[in-house]
DNA sequence: TCATACTGACTGAATGTTCACTCCGGGGAG
DNA sequence: CTCCCCGGAGTGAACATTCAGTCAGTATGA
């Protein structure tokens, strides 16, 4: 095999990351799946019980992805509205260079499955999130720098734009360019800031 | 019949939308709307070709009573602000009343549905907008009251928010009333504001 | 060193189910 | 009788999932 020390199932999650940005998870058939994957239909039975299975693990994967480009070199001593403005900005230009990963968790966050996982966290969580750096920053306004706002709704002021935003990036409705990014993460701190 | 005065091809779209809101498109065989309507599977195709195109005459009549609401009582005469603001608040009490519209026209604007309808749209239309109140706000920034920012970006900075908020109203992680209401209408203003 | 036995990852044809869509027969109105 | 509306069993295609079998690799014995 000419796969370079990828594991047979990180193979798999990759195909099906990519099959179901491009087709949706219904139109994803395994079958379809198993020759982009270069393996037999079988295999993927193998280490997924089932379909709902491998859709969640590529949630697990991706997510995981996107919290680490959000750690990476992140400042927690600079000041609120940088801070922000950095998480947002950082969050916009990785997502638009990852339409895969994009296309699959507004698909996954707008069905079922993420939806079933939402309300598990949500459920789960007191005062501190594991490993979300955003919803981190709006439960630390201590400096009374953001208006009170229930935290839903920073969310919504927040990621709702975001998401709308790439929609039209890949639709090729915009061009998201340096300024665009930085209007959009200002705007963002408008609509929250005190 | 017991139907009163509604036409058949009503009944069938009345209770597309009632289906296709609860269980998603593809999850709305045929046969469970024809049960759901009262109507044999035959008669669903005598009056729509097939079922894309019964998604999209659903999209149409809820567009079109949407629309409607906006309307109502809309008055051009008020500064900008405060048009914005009814606008907004409006937009969000009328989908919140109509859960079955709003999770309706959110499948079908992130399915390859309504991007398609979405092209055409901005392809035909120049700076003026058909029927699309919010849309035509956007375009009447002469008092120089809002930022300078691209019309998709106010378009982001709106629904985005708006659609988030009502997405978490629907799974019970919010309470929609009034004074978030009202936090949502101007959080969206200070974003989009000079 | 070679031959034989064993293991389990792997495959893809086969299975049973579900679905969109067709078509023909029934029946009501004129 | 004719015309038209209607219903729902029927049809073929597509799908998720299974399982009997293959085979590369490894252990065992001489």
């Amino acid at each position: 095999m000419s796969d370079t020390g990828k594991s047979k199932s990180d193979t798999i999650l990759l195909a099906a990351l990519k099959l179901f940005a491009e087709n949706g998870f219904h139109c994803s058939p395994i079958s379809q799946l198993a020759d982009l994957a270069k393996v037999g239909v079988g295999s993927i039975y193998r280490y997924f019980k089932d379909k709902d299975e491998l859709i969640h693990a590529v949630s697990e994967m991706v997510e995981k992805s996107l919290q680490e480009a959000l750690a990476d070199s992140f400042d927690p001593s600079l000041p609120s509205q940088q801070r922000f403005i950095q998480l947002i900005t950082r969050l916009i230009n990785y997502l638009s260079r990852h339409p895969q990963e994009f296309k699959f968790l507004e698909q996954y966050y707008s069905s079922p499955y993420g939806a079933d996982k939402k309300h598990a966290k949500f459920l789960s969580e007191g005062a501190t999130n594991q490993s979300n750096l955003i919803v981190d920053f709006f439960f630390s306004n201590q400096e009374g720098i953001m208006k009170e706002l229930p935290l839903q709704l920073y969310v919504a002021m927040t990621f709702g734009p975001i998401s709308f935003l790439l929609r039209d990036s890949f639709s090729g409705f915009v061009i998201l360019d340096e300024k665009l990014i930085q209007q959009t993460a200002e705007a963002c701190w408008d609509a929250i800031k005190a």
